[in-house]
DNA sequence: CTGTTAGCGCTTTCAT
DNA sequence: ATGAAAGCGCTAACAG
C-alpha cells in the first residue's frame, strides 16, 4: 500500500528504470512510441507519483521557490503573495513561505532554510537593508552557490534582480495631484526612518510639493512604525500641532490608524483634516470616506518576480501605479 | 564552493558519518561531549547546512506542511495562514501554499503535489465538499499512506481531525443580539447554497431569529458568490424588494459589497438599511460606519490546526468567537 | 558511545 | 533508442 516507485512502474511496463524515468519526468531524450505508452499506462494503473525529495536530491535542486515577507496578514504582502503563487503554480513551481516580522535574523534563517531545501529561488519582499548587510550578502552568495536565484521586490540592492516599485515618482505624482486640488498645508506620517520604502515615499512627496512651491516644516514630518498603530500614534502626535490641513500617511494601514485617531479627537477625517495614503488596499476601496491613495499593481509585481527567477541574471523590472483621488482629500 | 556535505564535516572533525549525523541532526542517540564539540566546530567552520531533500528521502518524509486555501489575498484565509505559519515556524516546520480558487480539481492536484513532496501534513481550509468527494477521499487516503496527516479547518468530514469554527451557534448569537437591539425586519445575503460554512451561518442566524419569534420570507434570503462582488450583486437584487430593515451578509467581504450597492442606490448603510457581517476583517475595524459582525480567532484556528498535525489521530478542536456590535446596526 | 554499511527513489552518464 | 550502473547526501539498522 506504500507509494509505488519508479522501479515498479518500469517493471510493470517491462522496461528499464532509465526508460521509465525518461518518459515520466521531463527528460530531453526521446523514447519510442510503444514503450512510452506502456510506461504511461503502467504509471496510471499504479497511480504513480514521483517522489519529490528523491528527484530533488538526484537533480541537485527542488522546484520550490521561497517567499519571504514581513507579515502574511498584511494586505500589501498578501497581494504580492497572490501574484507569486499564481505565477509559480502556472510554472509548476511550489511556493513555500517564511515570515520575518521585519526581523533581519529571521530573514537570514529563512534564507538558510531555503538553501537547505535546495530551493530554485527565493523572493525577498521589502527587505530593509540597514545593518547586517554583510550577513545577508553572505547568505545570498551561499544561495547562489547552490545555483539558486534571489530576487527582490522593493528597491535595488547590489545587482540582484529586482522588481522595483516606483515609490518615489508616485509619491511625487500624489503630491502634485493634491496641490492641484488646492491643498497647501501638509503634514507627513513618514514611517520608520530606516525603511527605504518609507524614505522614498516621503522624499518623493516632498519633491512634488516643492515643485508646487510648498514646503513642509520638519515638525510636521513624523516618524513611527509602518503599520496601523504606528499611524495612529503618529497622528496623535500631530494633533498636538495642528487640527487641519492635509496629512499624507506613507501607507494605507497607517492612514487607517490616523483616521481613527482623528475621530477619537472628535474631528472628521476628510472634512476637518484631509487624508491620503499609499498602497490602495482593496478592502478600503468600498468604505467612506474613500481614501485618496496610490494604487500599486502588487499582484503583477509578484508575477514579475517569478519571471525574474528564470530571466537573465541581473535583469530587473519596474512597476508603477496610479494616483487615486477620493473623498478623503476633496476640498469643500 | 559547492555546499559542504555531512561527509566533509565528519572528515574535518575526524569522526564517522554516523556520528556527525547524530550530533547535527536531531537524533535520539547520544554522542560524547568531545566528539560533539569537534563536529559542531567543523560544521560551523564549513558553514554546513543539511541537504533537505536528502534528509527527506532518507527519512521518508520532509518537514513540510502544505496549506491549501481558496485565495491567499482574502483576509479570512490570510489570518489563518498567519497562524499556521507562526505555529509551524515555532515547530521547525516549513509551510508551502497552494491556492484553489474554490476549484475542487486544483485542491486535488495540490494534495497530490504535497504527497509527492512527502509533506508531513496538509491543512485544508474551508474545503467545500459537495461533488467529487470520492476523489478527495481517495487522495486523502493516499496521503495517509505516506504517513501524513490531513487536518481540516471548517466543518468535520468523516473522522478527519478538524478545527471547527462555531459558525452556526455564533450566527445564532448574532441574530439574538440584533433582535435584542430591536430589529425585526431581516434579510440575508446567504452566499453559495452548496458551501457548508454559508449554510451554517444562514441556518444559525435563522434559528436565532426564530427564538425571537421572527421569520424571514424566502425571497429575502438571497444566494450568490461568497465574495465582495457576490454581496454587491445579491444586495442589488434585494434592493428591488426592500429599502429598509437589517441585512445580514454571511461574510464581511459580502457586507462590504452590499454597502457599496446600498450607497449606489442613494441610501446610507447603517441609517436606511442596517448591515451585519461575519468574520470581523481587521481592516474594517477602523472604518465608518463600524460594521456589526462576528469576530473569529482565525490565527488561533491556524495554530490549532498545526497542533492537530501531531495530535492523537481523530482529535478535534472547536473555536468560537464573539459578536461585535457596531454602528451599522444601531437603531436611531 | 562510535563506526560500517546498506539503502531511500530517482537521474544520468556511459555503453550497447 | 534502450539498458546497466554509478551515485546524489543522508539516516538507520547493525555491529563493535
Amino acid at each position: 500500500m506504500a507509494q509505488p516507485t519508479l522501479y515498479q512502474v518500469a517493471e510493470l511496463a517491462g522496461v528499464s528504470l532509465a526508460t521509465a524515468s525518461r518518459v515520466l519526468n521531463g527528460s530531453a531524450r526521446q523514447v519510442g512510441e510503444d514503450l512510452k505508452e506502456r510506461v504511461l499506462a503502467a504509471a496510471q494503473q499504479l497511480r504513480y507519483t514521483a517522489n519529490g525529495p528523491a528527484q530533488a536530491m538526484a537533480r541537485g535542486h527542488s522546484n520550490t521557490v521561497g517567499l519571504i515577507v514581513a507579515d502574511i496578514a498584511d494586505p500589501y504582502f498578501t497581494q504580492i503573495a497572490a501574484g507569486v503563487v499564481a505565477a509559480a503554480e502556472a510554472t509548476g513551481l511550489t511556493v513555500t513561505m517564511g515570515t520575518t516580522g521585519r526581523n533581519p535574523e529571521r530573514e537570514l534563517r529563512h534564507l538558510a532554510g531555503f538553501r537547505s531545501q535546495r530551493a530554485r529561488g527565493v523572493i525577498l519582499v521589502g527587505s530593509r537593508l540597514g545593518d547586517g548587510e554583510d550577513e545577508l550578502a553572505a547568505e545570498i552568495a551561499a544561495f547562489h552557490d547552490i545555483g539558486g536565484t534571489v530576487v527582490l521586490i522593493s528597491q535595488p540592492v547590489g545587482d540582484l534582480p529586482v522588481v522595483e516599485i516606483a515609490n518615489q515618482s508616485l509619491a511625487t505624482e500624489l503630491a502634485s495631484a493634491l496641490a492641484d486640488q488646492g491643498h497647501t498645508d501638509f503634514s507627513i506620517l513618514a514611517g520608520p526612518a530606516d525603511l527605504v520604502t518609507a524614505q522614498h515615499r516621503t522624499s518623493g512627496f516632498l519633491a512634488g510639493l516643492a515643485q508646487a512651491g510648498i514646503e513642509v516644516a520638519p515638525e510636521r514630518i513624523i516618524a513611527g512604525p509602518f503599520d496601523r498603530d504606528g499611524g495612529h500614534q503618529a497622528m496623535e502626535q500631530l494633533l498636538d500641532i495642528t487640527h487641519s490641513g492635509c496629512v499624507f500617511a506613507v501607507t494605507d494601514a497607517m492612514a487607517l490608524g490616523a483616521m481613527a485617531a482623528i475621530r477619537e479627537a472628535g474631528l472628521t477625517p476628510g472634512v476637518d483634516i484631509a487624508m491620503a495614503g499609499f498602497d490602495d488596499i482593496p478592502t478600503l476601496a468600498d468604505v467612506q470616506p474613500g481614501l485618496t491613495t496610490v494604487n500599486l499593481p502588487l499582484r503583477e509585481a509578484g508575477r514579475l518576480a517569478v519571471d525574474l527567477l528564470s530571466a537573465e541574471p541581473g535583469s530587473s523590472r519596474t512597476v508603477s501605479g496610479r494616483v487615486v483621488l477620493r473623498d478623503s482629500t476633496t476640498l469643500p
